[in-house]
RNA sequence: GGAGAGGUUCCCGAGUGGCCAAAGGGAGCAGACUGUAAAUCUGCCGGCGACGCCUUCGCAGGUUCGAAUCCUGCCCUCUCCA
């Protein structure tokens, strides 16, 4: 994917727009768009909303960042809008806490840390930062009510998670019903041709398309990218379900949260997190079905290939020697962490060994630890311990294993 | 404003006076096995120097030998009516 390549034929871009997408609304409109952008040599806007609330980027987001990534490729203009004013007011999520407002300095911490993330996946010269604050904010009351009288509530009360929860008797809060109208004035304010964004969010871009012809503009084309599951390989990946794999995380940790997924979920990860051309993938899976190619050694190649992404081919290389290491060989890996005991862990030249563990951060509570030594993961230079009162004489350079991947050296 | 229903441990969700630190599932963790931090099987899954003690079932009180379970008030959510 070379980048800048100036407008290539609509088939070929085609062709690659629709690589992992889900569902084009509608797909002739993408098409007329592209044709005419072809002739007059105009690049299309291409619109995607963030929301600043939550500054970590796990690959969950990068589905549609790369795509985004790959309309820029195609030589189209991209405008990313950082959703300020949504963020500021609070959004609820449905449950009962009303997710905390952030004040203007922490949105634009947050855009920074966004700011950095994204540019990890996108081409800073080729991206728009914005913020919808510029335009929701001196809306007046008057221009709102007219906003909201654009759309009835029945009809959004067919929003999937409105109608669910609205069934289920679940609250739902007034503003929520202006969170798609917000959404949706950010398409005519930007007058977007194109809006990405997660099959989750189809109401809000549908939404861009009825404002946008509302206030007589030829509407938006909505292109939804599958959500993608997390590590566990059922729920979608998330912060807070903690089956994230974050665009921030060390290479080891980035590599190793790969191998753990379950290997049905190898192919997809391929198709929407790498770079990895769709024959090539092709390839892999009948490799797979035939079992001329080896689920961990096709998984190695695929955190491999994430891991490059975003911290490069070396640290990536680093990574599965050190995972090979660890997980294959059973070694020490390269770098433990040293824990210094503290003086008064000390009683008659001995330590309790529950204390260490807690203390050096690798159990959240003796109980924890006392557990883990009860199940026989903890290992004290390499030998298994399993009494819980255990108490050991820590000499430096003493390393100490609890369960596959904790370790610490004695400092 | 009126009438009902409901708020349980990370999540979902049982439990309606002692047998409840609280069923079951999910997530998580560990062990075995292995092909990897896949899959599968098994165990663990509030805290505490720990066969006992302490804290938890929206919040605050009360009844009781004893409450997540009963009563009172409050907060929050939902449904129907207005």
């Amino acid at each position: 994917m070379e980048r800048s390549i100036r407008m290539l034929s609509v088939e070929k871009q085609l062709e690659i727009i629709k690589r992992g997408v889900v569902e084009i609304v509608p797909e002739d409109e993408l098409i007329a768009k592209l044709e005419r952008s072809v002739k007059t040599g105009e690049p299309l806007h291409i619109k995607l909303g963030l929301d600043p609330t939550a500054p970590d980027i796990h690959l969950g987001h990068t589905v549609v960042l790369q795509k985004i990534r790959q309309f820029q490729d195609l030589g189209h203009r991209t405008t990313i809008i950082l959703g300020d004013f949504t963020a500021r007011i609070g959004d609820p999520t449905g449950k009962s806490e009303t997710r905390k407002q952030l004040t203007e300095e922490q949105v634009m911490e947050n855009a920074k840390t966004y700011e950095r993330q994204i540019f990890k996946v996108l081409d800073p010269g080729k991206t728009t930062l914005t913020f919808n604050s510029k335009w929701l904010a001196p809306l007046t009351f008057t221009q709102v009510i007219e906003l909201a009288a654009k759309y009835t509530v029945a009809r959004m009360l067919e929003r999937d998670d409105f109608a669910k929860r609205f069934k289920e008797g679940l609250p739902i809060s007034v503003h929520e019903f202006f969170y798609p109208l917000m959404q949706g004035y950010d398409s005519v304010a930007l007058r977007a041709d194109i809006e990405l964004g997660g099959t989750d969010q189809k109401f809000n871009l549908l939404m861009g398309r009825t404002l946008q012809r509302e206030y007589g503009q030829e509407p938006q084309v909505a292109i939804m990218m599958p959500i993608i599951e997390g590590t566990d390989g059922v729920q979608k990946m998330s912060k807070s379900l903690g089956n994230y794999i974050g665009i921030d995380e060390s290479p080891g940790e980035m590599y190793g949260k790969t191998m753990s997924i379950p290997d049905d979920l190898m192919l997809r990860y391929f198709e929407l997190l790498t770079a990895v051309p769709l024959d090539e993938i092709k390839e892999i899976a009948e490799g797979l079905q035939s079992d001329t190619l080896h689920p961990r050694d096709v998984k190695m190649r695929l955190a491999r290939e994430i891991v490059t992404i975003y911290h490069g081919k070396d640290a990536a290389l680093q990574a599965e020697e050190e995972f090979k290491r660890v997980f294959q060989q059973h070694d020490l890996p390269e770098d433990i962490p040293t824990f210094e005991v503290p003086e008064d862990f000390w009683e008659d030249g001995l330590v309790w060994l529950p204390r260490i563990l807690q203390q050096s951060g690798m159990c959240a509570s003796t109980s924890e630890a006392r557990r883990l030594i009860q199940q026989g993961a903890v290992r004290v230079d390499g030998e298994r311990v399993n009494d819980p009162n255990l108490k050991i004489k820590p000499a430096p350079g003493m390393v100490i294993k609890a369960g596959k991947r904790k370790f610490i050296r004695i400092g």
